[in-house]
DNA sequence: GCTCCCACTGGAAGCGCTTCCAGTAGCACT
DNA sequence: AGTGCTACTGGAAGCGCTTCCAGTGGGAGC
């Protein structure tokens, strides 16, 4: 239907003229404002559509104060933190919600000093319509930007050490009970844990969540055996914990990966699984499933993080006030507990 | 060193009126561009660092006609292609190559009709300066808004029949070859292949790579055994290549996932690998490490195709006609092979 | 037939920046 | 002193859109 093709882009004021209208009638029309007749709606429409114009979403931005994006932001020194299947979908659920409010998605990684700098520039020029923080570390220097941000700001997670205005987390330390009393409930009584890091508030709920289960029935919960959240590092902690406590019958890992981790030790140690020792992970993600033996792990709604947080920062944006939200987990048993 | 908190973030103006001078002089101060004294570029950073002035990028872009935002584009039905760590590696590739030329990252998924739809209108309306292109299917109609897009495009891989002007590959029929030529050099002469989508052109890519090499070899290819790209699907195809060809002693796996399930199948089976059966994958990511074998592998350089993509972009954006790149893949020997 | 009201209209003033261009000043040379 | 530079300077015109506001006309009500 674009019968003209003009080598400049038209304008707005193009498409007034051709429909023989005002600037301002063409531009309450195209953006079904009140105060413009049917006859001259329909003209613009026409006029549109033989121009084949697109509005030009900066002059928009520029007159409306308004980006139309949202910058979802990935803390952390190791960029690798995106080889993160959990990222992942995270990023799935935002992409979705954020497509239903009509929103882009700018992706900024604050690894490098120079990324820092990038975000921080991002928070005080108002590059974005809100931003949504993710992965913040003890004493992040996001956790200033972002209080002194003058946009909306969303937490995937919480930060260490703080409670954030507006947040999405998962119930980690109810997870981590959970998975410990199911161990627990299989007879188990000598329980040890692989925890996640311990500089991240994750890491520390989900640790909190065993000792709390662990006390509750009356036994000894074990110091914590950090992780980093790898594969390796999982079965490095589970040949450590083993060395330490050679009678242990249970471990809960922080998550699936460590707890891949741990399958490979026990397997290597000659520790039958869940005969010897039974292992519980966290995630459910796809290594859960294809572990051997398959997985017992706490399932988190991974995309529903991502999606909430995008819900929450559009809510934000149009000038309401949502409550944070903290999703529900759920125990799948499979072989390994 | 902010001293004044106006209630409205400070604008050029008010930047060149404290430093004394004009909004023109205050403009090129701040792009460091020349017609510039010494003594006012001073004076302009100083009032720049007193005003806590940061530039509006909106109102640059608008007038220097520049989004200053590079879009990666993915296409598929599945939105949790992203998912694939492949992704996340091209990911981080892109970033770190977009953050040296300053250029932001929209992120787009084009899986649903709405998503298509809003891709169509950022190519429209220019709302990037330049767009990265990946996972095309045939007849994607991606390809179609591509070549009328009138900026840049740069293609992750090539998408079926077609050679983009721009794009980066790996060398995928090469690597297939290689990995085949591996197997037949390890004696193997009754070898299979479980190839990925042929309605790729990645997938196409590695059995041509197969075929040709057995057929160098003087050994009979075996007809596509067509999976989609995951575990399971490897798993399921590589019992239907048990059944068919029962007598087989090597399996090129299109992809490490693939190559997994594959062996799972075959420990199930009772083969072993790699005494009864030698099994190949491709992309060398965590998985092929962990797998039981350890599975010998082509390893692509996958952050390095975003990286890039995402420089092939900034040169197309600069004016430059860089040429596009294929680049080399490595085989990788563990154990399964 | 006259007033009043209201839906609609379009001119004009922005949004905050870049950049063209017509000057202006200062200086070294004749 | 006059010329021709070079190096800066700042006024002004955009970039393409939204939105305020002062009309304008036509219909309803009396």
């Amino acid at each position: 239907m674009a019968e003209d093709v003009p080598r400049r882009r038209p304008t707005l004021d193009e498409v007034a003229e051709l429909a023989g209208v005002s600037r301002s009638v063409a531009s309450r029309a195209l953006n079904d404002a009140p105060h413009v007749s049917r006859a001259k709606r329909e003209a613009v429409r026409q006029a549109v559509r033989r121009l084949g114009y697109v509005p030009n979403p900066t002059a928009r931005a520029l007159a409306t104060r308004q980006t139309g994006a949202a910058a979802l932001v990935v803390s952390g020194e190791d960029p690798s933190i995106f080889a993160d299947p959990f990222f992942a979908q995270v990023l799935v659920g935002a992409l979705a919600a954020l497509e239903e409010a009509d929103l882009h998605l700018t992706l900024c990684l604050a690894a490098s000093d120079r990324g820092r700098k990038r975000v921080e520039e991002l928070f005080r020029s108002r590059g974005a319509d809100g931003v949504m923080l993710m992965a913040l570390r003890e004493n992040d220097p996001l956790t200033r930007m972002a209080e002194e941000a003058t946009m909306p700001v969303v937490f995937g997670g919480r930060p260490v050490g703080a409670v954030p205005r507006w947040f999405v987390d998962v119930d980690n330390v109810g997870g981590a009970r959970e998975a410990t009393e199911h161990l627990i409930a299989r007879g188990r009584t000598r329980v040890a844990t692989i925890c996640g890091r311990l500089d991240t508030e994750v890491g520390r709920a989900r640790y909190r969540g065993y000792r709390d289960a662990m006390l509750a029935a009356g036994l000894e919960p074990l110091p914590p055996q950090e992780g980093d959240f790898t594969e390796r590092s999982g079965a490095a902690a589970m040949a450590a914990l083993l060395a330490g406590h050679p009678g242990l019958d249970g471990v809960f890992a922080a998550n699936d990966n460590m707890g891949a981790g741990a399958l490979r030790t026990l397997r290597a140690a000659g520790r039958a699984v869940p005969a010897d020792v039974a292992v519980v992970g966290f995630d459910d993600l796809a290594v859960a499933e294809v572990a051997d033996p398959p997985l017992t792990t706490v399932h988190q709604p991974i995309q529903a993080v991502g999606r909430e947080m995008a819900r929450m920062l559009v809510a934000l944006v149009n000038g309401e006030d949502p409550t944070p939200l903290i999703l529900p987990t759920r125990l799948v048993v499979r072989s390994s507990a």
